[in-house]
Order: C-alpha cells, then structure tokens, then sequence
DNA sequence: GTGCGGCTGTTACAGTGTATCACCTCGAAT
DNA sequence: ATTCGAGGTGATACACTGTAACAGCCGCAC
C-alpha cells in the first residue's frame, strides 16, 4: 500500500527524511559503497523538500556561508544515488525526488505529479506492469527501462477544493 | 494495428512522410489554422528523419544557403505541430519525432524507444489504459496528461543480432 | 487606408547537463 | 613509511535546451 494525497500532514511520503537517509547508510553500506559527505548532503536536501528540486537549486541551497557547491558536483552526486535507487529523476520536470519506496532496483514506478500542489507520488502497478508486458512482447520490444510519469490533480487538491466550494 | 520494428524498410513508419503531411494538411484546413511554410517545413523535417530530431537539428537542417532559421521559430512551429498531435515529444530525449497514428488528440500513447537502432515506434495499449485507469482511481488521482516512454532493444536489432550470431 | 491579429526574425538570456583537468584522500602494495 | 592507484570533489569552460521580449511582416476585416 502506498500513501497518497497527504501533501502537508506528517504522514507524506516527503516529510520523512530519515527514512531513505537510513536506507542510504544501509544500502552503501552492503555494498561497500562510499556515502559520501556530498552524497548524504544532496540526498538530505531532496528529502526535506516536499516538492522536487532541480540539480540548481540543490547547488544553491548547499552553497552560502564560505562555501560553493558546483552543480556539476551534485549532477554526480545525484548520478550516484539515482543510480542506487536512492533517488528518482523526473524526466518530465527536470528535476528529482527521494526514493519513497524500499525497492532500490528498477521495478516499473509510476509518479503521479499534481499540478496543484507539485507533489508527487511514487506508486507502483502491477496491472500497469502486466498490460505493459504483454504489449511489449506483441510489439516484440524487449524492454530495459521505462519511465510513467501522470500529470493531473492529487486526491488532497481535489478535496480541498470541494471543501472550499460546498 | 501499428507497424513495428521495421528500421530500414519502406513499410517503417518514419519513411512515410506523405501520410502525416497530407494529415496535417488536412486537420489544419478543417481546423482553419494555417500550415505555413515554416511548420510545414518543420513536420516534413521530422517526417523525413528515421530518428528523433532535437529543435536545434532542425534547425540546421532548415538553415543553410543564404537562409538561417533560428531555433526559437522552429519551438515555435514545434509547439503548434504538438499541440494539434502532428508530432511528439519524446521526454527523455528531449527530441521530436512525427506522430505515426490518426489519433491527434492525446490518447494514451506508449513510444518504444530502441537503444540499438534509436528508431521509436508509437503505439497504444488499451489494456496499459484500463490498467493505469484503476491505478490512478485508486490513489484518488484525476489525471491529464501523461508520458510512457520504454526504453530496451526493438524487434527488428534483436533479430539482427540473432542472424548474424547463429 | 487603418487597425488588428497571427506568424516570423532577431537578440538576449535562463536553465540543464557534460567534458576536462587538477587536487585530495584513503587504502593497498611494497 | 613511501609509493601508487582509484575514486571523489572543485573548478572552469562549454554544449545543449528552452523562453522572454521586441520588432517587422502579411493578410484580413472594417
């Protein structure tokens, strides 16, 4: 089950920081890799943030005080945790999300992206995966990856909205 | 039925130009919106490219001899040939390439993207719709727009390379 | 003609992403 | 301890993608 929708309370996905950060600790650790002041920095910021961060701002926000962090240092930065499924690009944005989910490896997600408020949500489909599937194999494409990316208004936005009419 | 898979031959979808340009003539006549020379020059760029085509490619391809057309004219006449489903933006590449269905309007589209021959093929899924339809019911999502891009190897390069390795 | 709206040309600029090289650090090998 | 190599970071420069703003043009309605 994912949650959805609860784009200010403190059961959004968004408002847990500590949950990838653990995984991230995790994760590297496992697989002997390196979590790296800059890396843990980046991946901090992008979860703190309800809403998706472009490379840019991610720069701006760890520079100021005596120090300047390049944007090509948080594109690597970011290049590695997306690469571990810490975090997510979202191709139709330009911009990245933290990883909501335990999943790491690339299962087909589907990121639901409210014009509204700008959250957006990370959910799986296995009915999705299944029709993808079979229509893939029909047109004889052998996937290797995919993106899914909905635009539209979450079920928060569209609520608050009857609320203010009614 | 969508043709697939088929990169070299005259039945791939890219290699007739004639079929979107006559549409385009066609929907713009019955919309009353002008087909100028630019868009129409636009469209038979993209149309005549087995490939997606960035802004700036067409671009170059247009200018030349004494004639220089500026990128921002050909966002401009892109705009236009996307708006009326004439041509397609393929998000994760940032490229363009010619709508191959009747549909215009913006039913849900899956666009296969080969690594190997980067030729993408478009095609639709009803069972991908009926599926993401319920997915997004469930999480409460009215969606508008979406993208479902699938990267992986078409038909037609992995044949090839089982020809050449048997 | 005059005005109006839509299209194009042009320049400038903002945003996104990559290439390259130098330096640093840390651990392994000797 | 020294050397060496690999991976990470800093810094600069640059390429690519996309938009803003303004001016000129053309066709059409009045």
């Amino acid at each position: 089950m994912h949650e959805h929708a609860a784009h200010a309370g403190d059961d959004c996905r968004a408002a847990r920081p500590g949950d990838v950060l653990a995984r991230a600790e995790r994760l590297c650790s496992e697989r002997h890799l390196q979590f790296t002041r800059l890396r843990r920095e980046v991946l901090e910021t992008v979860a703190a943030e309800g809403r998706p961060l472009g490379a840019y701002d991610i720069a701006e926000r760890l520079s100021g005080a005596g120090r300047r962090v390049a944007a090509v240092s948080v594109y690597r930065a970011l290049d590695f945790l997306t690469e571990h499924g810490l975090v997510h690009r979202i191709a139709s944005r330009n911009a990245f999300v933290p990883c909501a989910h335990e999943h790491a490896a690339r299962e087909g997600l589907v990121f639901l992206i409210c014009r509204s408020c700008g959250i957006i949500d990370e959910t799986t489909s296995p009915e999705v995966e299944d029709g993808l599937e079979r229509t893939l194999a029909r047109a004889g494409f052998r996937p290797e990856s995919r993106i899914l990316e909905v635009e539209g208004e979450c079920g928060a936005c569209a609520g608050q909205k009857a609320g203010t009419t009614v």
